[in-house]
DNA sequence: GTGGAAAATAGGAATCGTTCTCATTCTCGG
DNA sequence: CCGAGAATGAGAACGATTCCTATTTTCCAC
């Protein structure tokens, strides 16, 4: 999939700026790891990538739109490829360890919930409202010991 | 209301410990801002709690179920009492200055909510799975200078 | 009441993720 | 090939949170 990449360049450029290899190196892991990877993550990583430039670089393709950041209860930044980059879904947050998962829900309710939280959206007259549904419980390893 | 503080006080003495004076401020700043406080708002209210007993405290008041910690964009802990102290409700955001505002949305529009991600949560095989549903945005006063 | 054990407090040190600074290196247009 | 601006990376600075510990408070048994 170059389309990914091609993509973020073009962000990239038209914003001025440049996709160099490291950020290609980010891009890269990211798509690899294929749900929201901890900034440490991207540091220890095998490429050991210096601290300043992932946290430099995130921030960077963050602006351009080629990656979100992705909040959860442990008080670490995630980063995932922008939604755009890959597919439309949502997040299994496990309250016990944190990792996160993606999942996507049937295209049917995911319209339900999109159509419910636009009206509520309207209703308290938001402007430029996203949302951000996530699904907070309990991984399979955590439970494994228990079930 | 003494309801909340009764509650609390029940909750907290169910667990073997006390419902202490300085415990009882929090909650009742808590009560009083009526949204998502920060904790450092809490530290450098004008009652002055020493830090460490703010942290500690809501700690303690989050494990009896009494407070709940909310996530934000910033890297802050916010806290509110817990949903079943107050009434149900979801977060705006504001993408621009981090500020947190309740809000209700419609009883039909939440059935629909809450039962299409029980449906999802199902379909995930996910345990124990609570779900957050935040909208994010522009608040008002972030916004007044524009529009 | 009084004494003592357990809980709570508060001040500050320690931690840790993140941001900032700046000297060096790279890159691209001319 | 040169120079300006962009990017890099090492480490300092920062700030929220957690941890440590001596002191104070609280509660219960006597």
């Amino acid at each position: 999939m170059d389309d990914v990449h091609a993509t973020v360049a073009r962000r990239l450029s038209d914003a001025g700026q440049r996709y160099t290899p490291k950020r290609r190196d980010l891009v890269e892991a990211l798509r690899r790891v294929g749900r929201p990877a901890a900034t440490q993550d991207l540091v220890r990583g095998r490429r050991g990538l210096p601290q300043s430039s992932v946290y430099r670089n995130l921030s960077v393709l963050e602006q351009v739109g080629a990656v979100r950041r992705v909040i959860t209860e442990e008080g670490v930044a995630r980063y995932e490829l922008s939604e755009d980059l890959t597919t439309h879904h949502h997040h299994l947050v496990c309250r016990s360890c944190g990792a996160v998962e993606d999942v996507t829900i049937p295209a049917r309710l995911e319209r339900t919930v999109e159509r419910t939280l636009a009206e509520a959206a309207a209703a308290a007259h938001f402007e430029g409202a996203l949302h951000r549904v996530d699904l907070i419980g309990t991984c399979r390893d955590c439970r494994g010991v228990t079930a």
